[in-house]
DNA sequence: ATTTATCTACGATTTATTTCGTAGTTCGAG
DNA sequence: CTCGAACTACGAAATAAATCGTAGATAAAT
């Protein structure tokens, strides 16, 4: 279990997508990252991952100068919160209801369905 | 297919959501609604709607002096719009990573599961 | 008819978030 | 050693969203 930690921002979680993704990664990396899908100057970036870490959503190595930051939030513990959120507001609560509009929507391949189905056999026999 | 609209914040999807399940309201009625959940003051929720209004968010029948809004996009559609993002803001775009940790989280009843069953066949079918 | 309650309109303020310019420091190349 | 490139720190500005006070109009109550 993990202590309750703020609730990252819309550009915050980009930050963690790509911390997640790479690892432990320099502010010049990360912002290099981001350009590849949209134009962020490089102290803006910079700026929110110092915020990020005061907030503890980062680690920051500073002994080189070049600061190295790390995640300090796990990837499915922040998923499990946000999607919380987003359930509650988005479908008023009812998970079943995003799931179903979810594998209505994307068609889903054969072993993403087949994944599924396992996993709904876990637990109904759980039960 | 509907007009591409612009995405509710947060504070105008508790208002939809309201309106979707009521159906046309009075700013009042709304207001208290919200209240029954947090404090919100009347003219915040009378703003708030009134910025729905010219955003197309809502229509506004102001015939009589207390003005009726009703949802004027559709719920299942702006839960698909907001999914996608959402899935591609934290699940990196994996619809089925999300549905995996739903279905992981909150535990489904059988009649739920059954519901999820039944759509996978009727994918399967369809292929 | 006067007072009181209920509405809308509007602008200002507050709060959250993002963005960026500037200054100062350190490193490395020449 | 000196110049320029790459960093961090910091504060301010820009943007977005939510909140609320006040004024003026209409309706309802007495």
């Amino acid at each position: 279990m993990q202590k309750q930690i703020s609730k990252p921002t819309e550009s915050e979680l980009e930050i963690l997508q790509i911390l997640w993704q790479v690892g432990p990664s320099s502010v010049r990396f990360v912002n290099d990252k981001l350009n590849q899908k949209r134009e962020v100057g490089y102290t803006t970036t910079l700026k929110i991952m110092q915020i990020m870490a005061d907030k503890h959503l980062v680690l920051r190595n500073t002994e080189s100068r070049t600061h190295i930051y790390s995640a300090n939030v796990s990837e499915a513990d922040t998923q499990k919160q946000l999607l919380q959120k987003f359930v509650d507001a988005t479908f008023r609560g009812s998970a079943m209801k995003m799931v179903l509009q979810a594998l209505g929507n994307h068609e889903a391949s054969n072993e993403e369905l087949e994944k599924i189905k396992a996993l709904i056999k876990t637990i109904e026999k759980g039960e």
